[in-house]
DNA sequence: GATGAATGAGAATTCATTCAT
DNA sequence: TATGAATGAATTCTCATTCAT
């Protein structure tokens, strides 16, 4: 028997293209990948038939970590506001320390050549989330509006946040329970 | 006497990298942009040095035509929520008949080439936005928090909702009334 | 007016391609090519978009070259046998003193990726040849057999006789006068 | 017709290699070729060191199942024109019945690649053939001429007859009797 | 200024070959 | 012996940019 194909290698490639498209851009020369990643050019080809392959892999793997990151320890039963205070806190931590994955993402989601299968696959672990909030929606804790449009209104506060809180790390805590709060107000049930 | 630079040759230019920018991404080559200007692929590089150059310009431009879209006929001595509303509704509309402006924008915007002054010149035009927002919290009409970040909200709120917007235009008009009302809801002073 | 696409460029490509392919075969680089036509490496690709377009282009342009020394002050009134004789000797002579032409279009013409287009273009020129002999045969001058079939004669012992002089230089012309001597008894017609 | 037996991995590459280089021309990869042999890619290296190896390898086999196709049952105390039938039938039919390997031989063997070694080699079990016709020259049943021509012009006939058959193949006998024919008006003694 | 031919430095792949298993 | 992952040199082609006209 050969060597099998390593999951280290197929790992270190993932990793080196997420900081190389951070810093470069989606433009960066695959060889830039294969070095920082110190394996040989041909190597990354052993493992991602072309470079598109290797940037559709690249966000269907960041969104699982983040993914996991936002989900694990989710307290499904507790009450509304717990849960997305959960989330929230967990999209923002994640953003936050993630800056390389978090740009790679977002790159990669305004690309031409992400396709609408890895857009599907990526945003399958977030069904969750989109659950609570039709179920909060049908409560009637949220205003009765459509979900998915709750869901886009948190998301873009949730990266607005981010993007805010990176630019003044000192008050990161602050910031996040302040992006909370005002997006709170904004949906909650008016009386 | 030397021929004054055509001012028709360099729009062109500008109007056809925005297409191309918006269809193919950033990675367009110079040579499609020139195609669609019916210009000689030189010609392009009379009027911008590099393409880096080019890009740099076209953000600038495509951020005036907005600022310019956005404050004409800003009431300026009309009520915090009738500018606010203004200032958002000329937002949204802009963004949403003008998608290619607004998708190249998004692509440059996330670019690493884009200049430090760039993103200055760019942002200029929107600071009598953000004086009023200033003047606004000093009025205490919004909730007393930094003006830097209800920028920031508005914005990304506005960005969400002219995504959304685009991708349910039979509704346009609603969800851009329901998004100002989250907007509203999220900053108003609490009682 | 920028300067032309000179037809000295596009011939130089094409006689380094004769070159080198007749001797390095089909898979030499196309660096080779242009390094031998003393022009940048893009510049073949001014000329032909892709390395098979070259290729095929290449095939036609000696299949004219070829036709044209073998039609050229063709006795069109003369008598059968003369006029066969005549497109025989300029035949073998072309093939003997172009070896290089000869040895590529060899080699093209058992290559994958002749299309079926340069195939009939390439072999346009020859149909008053073929012409010819359709008409001897109808005159009963040869053996009443199919016409193809009689080209397909010809050409083959022509190939022949040509690749065996080559072999043979000091006697070209014996086997060239034997080669026909031979050809005619088989085909002309029995008493 | 005599066929390699893919009883062993070396003949399984073999095979594979015939029916590829056929289909795909001399540069198709090593790997098509131990792909279709069901072979690892590095077997290939075990049984031939090199890919040029390989394609010399295989043109010799071929060639000596073609000279044992053709000379098997050679009546060597037949007529001349009896024995030459032998070998003309042998040599069209095996022609047509095995266009991979005639194919392959072609391409093998204008290939720059080929070893002077191989073609003789490859040669020798033609020998037979040749001897015949240098006796017959002898016996001067043909032409006086050098049996080096002659040669030429028989193998030079039996590959058109071939290439004219394969294309129409409804006719198959009738135009392998009429090349014979041919073949032996050209070449018998004139009265 | 305007043009587009010409350039050559990359870029993404491919592939013969090696080598650890 | 057999495997197939790993390699990196080589290859085709692209494209920003220059420059002769």
């Amino acid at each position: 028997m050969a060597r099998l194909k390593s999951e280290n290698k197929r790992n270190a490639i993932l990793i080196a293209a997420t900081e190389v498209i951070a810093e470069r851009g989606l433009s960066a020369p695959t060889s830039a990948i294969s070095a920082k990643a110190r394996v040989a050019d041909g190597s990354l080809y052993v493992y991602f038939k072309t470079k598109d392959e290797l940037l559709n892999t690249l966000y269907r793997e960041i969104k699982y970590e983040m993914a996991d990151a936002m989900m694990s320890d989710f307290p499904r039963r507790g009450e509304v506001r717990h849960r997305l205070k959960h989330i929230w806190d967990r999209h923002i931590n994640w953003g936050v320390s993630n800056p390389q994955q978090y740009k790679a993402l977002h790159l990669i989601g305004s690309w031409a050549g992400l396709t609408e299968e890895s857009r599907k696959v990526g945003g399958a672990p977030f069904l969750e989330v989109q659950k609570m909030m039709d179920d909060a929606v049908t409560q009637a804790v949220f205003q009765a509006l459509p979900p998915e449009f709750f869901a886009a209104v948190v998301h873009s506060f949730a990266e607005m946040t981010i993007d805010f809180v990176r630019r003044h790390a000192k008050e990161a805590e602050k910031y996040r329970e302040l992006g909370f709060k005002l997006l709170w107000s904004a949906i909650e049930r008016k009386r």
